[in-house]
DNA sequence: CTAAGTGCAAATGTTTTGCAGAATC
DNA sequence: GATTCTGCAAAACATTTGCACTTAG
């Protein structure tokens, strides 16, 4: 009876209903504004921050654009909803990460070049739910951020001077 | 061969001179302020943030004042001499705690109260260690917080209105 | 002496917020 | 039609930085 064993996880409503339905629990309004944002969102796997998608969304050919504060107003309303989550800090903003229809996961975080490698071991939150309760604390959630240096960030040793990835 | 079994580690130089030896390596100098922050930080094994550490120095009654400027540009060096390492982030600051003379370790963080609560459990390096092998990762560090309601926070179920912790 | 450190005040950069007009239910 | 939203500009806030003066080695 494991929770998820694949790379993707099948989702019975879509973030953009699990959002609506969300919202309606709050007393909060599905506007226009707030869907072209979960679609966005939901629109690629990658991890980003509000920065990227402010960016993102104004490349976009909608009606029309969305301003910065409702897009931060609109992640932590995704974030409260479980849609979206924290996975870690980069440069002083907040990485965020799909928390819907994906499995659990914790993250590989390379100091040099900043790629985040996903992994899963179920051991883990197996383990923290041990602890937890060893302590009678009620776990909700954890995050882990291993940090150090990918593969082709440690692999040349001095070889060529490493392209840089500045510009 | 376990690293550290106890709760605290046996320390061949004081953290001063650990210090001390760190910045001659670098060809910078031990001040009066460094001095005065380094003991200061070491005083106590509570978590604490910069705005503390700042309150906390201008309670004493040495000769002379450290400036928040200064205990910013600290903290950072204490960082990189392994003495001191970020916990975690609360109300948007950095939660420091030592890093030296004290075993490897993770927390809970009680989302209500703040409490943090301190667990060793050296499998869960030993995993990351794996885990990072198998993605070719140099592993540096790991940071895990697991948030979730402690046990006073959680207990009373709704017996009497839990006295608030707010003024 | 010279390079490095300090305090101050000002800057930075992300995220939040007050407000007036706009939109949802 | 009332309540909730949005965009804007300004605020908030922790942390960093430029600069002139001090100080350690």
């Amino acid at each position: 009876m494991s929770l998820t064993d694949l790379a993707s996880v099948d989702v019975a409503v879509s973030p953009v209903e699990k959002y609506r339905e969300f919202l309606a629990t709050k007393s909060l309004r599905m506007t226009r504004e707030r869907a072209i944002i979960v679609e966005e969102v939901f629109a690629s796997h990658e991890h980003f921050d509000a920065d990227t998608l402010v960016q993102r969304l104004a490349q976009r050919r909608d009606s029309k654009r969305v301003s910065r504060s409702t897009v931060y107003r609109s992640l932590n309303l995704l974030e409260e909803a479980g849609l979206v989550r924290k996975v870690a800090r980069q440069d002083d903003r907040d990485l965020y990460e799909h928390d819907y229809g994906y499995p659990q996961h914790d993250h590989l975080i390379c100091q040099r070049c900043g790629k985040l490698i996903e992994f899963q071991r179920n051991e883990i939150a197996e383990m923290l739910e041990q602890v937890a309760r060893e302590h009678g604390f009620r776990m909700e959630s954890h995050r882990l951020e291993v940090s150090g240096l990918c593969n082709e960030c440690c692999s040349p040793p001095s070889n060529r001077p490493k392209k840089l990835n500045l510009l």
